[in-house]
DNA sequence: TTGCATCTTCTAAAAAATTAGTTTTGGAAA
DNA sequence: TTTCCAAAACTAATTTTTTAGAAGATGCAA
């Protein structure tokens, strides 16, 4: 039988909690990323070790020792994957075009003017500052 | 027990999926939404009607009647769910910050620089043409 | 050296998501 | 009518994700 290949290059949704304070904290042992992570929602020992390790065989966190504890760390920049998930998201909701992202966010009256300013510096920055 | 309330806001994989193809057509009968979906994956009938059903549930669809086979629609437009999967990655993986995702974009090279002027000049409709 | 504390590893239950078989229903054909 | 067919509704199996207990290992204190 085939089995349903999973995919992997992105994390679940427990996956990304765990990452976003171990991207935050630089990571460390169990305990240090489970107290961080209890201050949201009460969670036992083992699951967060289990999920720890199921991530860095995902190639997500990679792991050494300390003394007899595990210490984990992030395998990839916080930008890193930020940018693989516009990407699926792009090509999942937005017919791979970027562009039509940004504009979703253009018309969203909960961004503000100033939020739309910056962008356009952003873009101004890479593009030059010349007019269209 | 505390049961995990789980989210409804958000379609899974596989009803982004469909929801995808529906956009695209308008709907259509549970026969018509199976056809289109299989030209990219064989899926048995039920399942098909099992989602859509689900889906109607959680308020993606709205339903009616074509002789006796059930009609699925559109509830929303996909334009209001891109935005709220925006504002959920912005949220969850962004800090808040929409910028920040732009910024992503901008420093990604397989951005190109068409699709960037794309987006200014949509920042620019926004805000008006002035400067920085 | 033994018993305790601590941490990992093993194992599996529980929950959520996906897929699909079986039964029921209602209308049309014979 | 009765039979047959197509589609929905019901039910359930499978897979993936999440959670956590139990068992095993390792060092330290008495």
């Amino acid at each position: 039988m085939r089995r349903k290949k999973q995919d992997n290059s992105l994390l679940t949704e427990v996956e990304l909690e765990f990452m976003t304070v171990i991207w935050e904290t630089g990571g460390g042992t169990v305990h240090e990323i489970l107290a961080e992570l209890n201050k949201d929602q009460e969670r036992a020992y083992t699951s967060v070790a289990t999920v720890l390790k199921i991530m860095t065989e995902k190639g997500f966190l990679t792991s050494g020792r300390k003394d007899r504890a595990l210490v984990y760390h992030p395998a990839i920049p916080k930008a890193d994957y930020q940018k693989t998930t516009l990407k699926n998201l792009s090509s999942k909701l937005f017919n791979d075009t970027p562009a039509a992202l940004v504009a979703r966010l253009v018309d969203d009256e909960e961004v503000t003017n100033d939020m739309l300013e910056e962008m356009r510096t952003l873009l101004n920055e890479r593009l030059g500052d010349h007019g269209s």
